[in-house]
DNA sequence: GTCTATACATAGATAGAC
DNA sequence: GTCTATCTATGTATAGAC
């Protein structure tokens, strides 16, 4: 009972908001030094301001009618910047799509390794894992919504680096069932199915956001009944044991 | 025992490809019969054939680079139909999105419905309303998966009745949980975010197919997988125990 | 660094021959 | 009923003034 209390508080959406809000700032300046090739500009802070605006325009535009059918005059017209100015920051509109994607993959696979690393045990690492990618997905949803989407725009190469980030956030979970059915922690189930499945839950999250808005469902409430789910599968024997999910490990 | 065996043989996927397999010809048909104004072929035979071959490639094409990205040209190369003959068939390239999205939509709701109606009990309806919906999202992969990706193409009218479809499948479940709790057969459970993950589940199956197809999952695999993950939460007592999921009701 | 104006390609859609 | 040829709009991308 302790444990979970101290797992949650840990994880709070709160504290999670605000640990990304303030690299979000720093997401542009990282894309701005790694793309210096195709970036004209050489002053960092006018070009850290504008292609926050650029990828906050081209993310909103994308989530509602998708990016094929945004033309960079739409671009234009949202953002404030003139076409000229645009292709100042990017070689090509596929080229825009690639950083968002690349810069996303990144920003995700650093803070779940990061987060998951801080578990004390197995079931704390899931729980962590759940959390970290939903918390995260919360904050970037429309990240989150645009890899998904319009992952099928990019090139060959770069459709590969996005199935591979996919499959390693899988075996994140499956590694955490796998080496918990192994110590007899966790029932004996098909891990990578069972990851999948997982990976499924927390997707439906920002590719649905809208609708679970509107019920008025928050992400924690969202975390702790994923979990709960999760773990009235994996768990050997005192779920549903009022008291408390699980507490041994 | 025995009555899970009944519902395991009704509702083997074989079966259920070989009838939708035939309603498959009847699909464009119907599309033909009404969109008679819309569409300038008056021999229902050709205007049948020639339908069928352009929602086949349309659909091939949308899965793969995108409906937007998907020009007509490319569809006249790839369906063997020349520019003219394709606008003898539909008014414009959205409305061939449109037409598409209807067909599949009322599909699904008019086999799901049916199958459900079978259901014996709350256990059967159950798990006929998950198997009904994977094995028809593997017959129809392509609709589904188009569906979904090209919502936010429609027009804000069909967008609604896209996301009223939704709904309605998730009350299917939503509906069938609440009674199961009401009558003391279920846990009592949230029943509209069970629903809610449930769906994701099944959605699950028909966006990453290619994954679970080279890991040599088959449907029938994954709708017991789902069905004793959904169980493991929703039953009251006996799961885990040796011998079948759940046998009374 | 940013703008306007413009080049050039490709998109959807139609007309009219066959 | 189907094709080819063509119209017009819109798309991406660039050049050059400021």
């Amino acid at each position: 009972m302790k444990r979970e209390k101290i797992v949650l508080s840990e994880m709070s959406f709160e504290e999670f908001s605000g640990m990304v809000e303030v690299s979000m700032e720093n997401i542009c300046r990282d894309i701005f030094h790694e793309n210096r090739d195709s970036i004209k500009i050489k002053k960092e802070n006018v070009a850290v301001k504008n292609l926050t605006v650029i990828f906050n325009t081209t993310l909103k535009l994308s989530n509602t009618m998708g990016f094929q059918a945004m033309s960079l005059r739409d671009l234009t017209a949202a953002s404030g910047l003139s076409m000229g100015a645009l292709y100042s920051y990017f070689k090509s509109k596929d080229e825009l799509a690639k950083i968002i994607q690349e810069q996303g993959r990144r920003i995700t696979g650093d803070i779940l390794r990061e987060e998951i690393s801080k578990g004390v045990n197995l079931t704390d690492r899931m729980h962590r894992a759940v959390k970290a990618h939903l918390y995260l997905s919360e904050v970037m949803q429309e990240w989150f919504y645009f890899s998904f989407m319009e992952a099928k725009n990019l090139s060959r190469d770069e459709q590969k680096k996005a199935v591979e980030s996919e499959l390693l956030t899988e075996k994140i979970f499956s590694d955490i069932i796998a080496e918990g059915a192994k110590s007899g922690i966790f029932r004996k189930v098909n891990p990578l199915l069972t990851a999948s499945i997982i990976k499924g839950m927390l997707q439906d999250w920002y590719l649905k956001r809208g609708k679970y808005k509107k019920r008025g469902i928050t992400v924690e409430a969202y975390a702790d009944f994923v979990i709960e789910f999760v773990e009235s599968f994996i768990m050997m024997n005192e779920k549903h044991m009022k008291g408390g999910r699980n507490g041994n490990n």
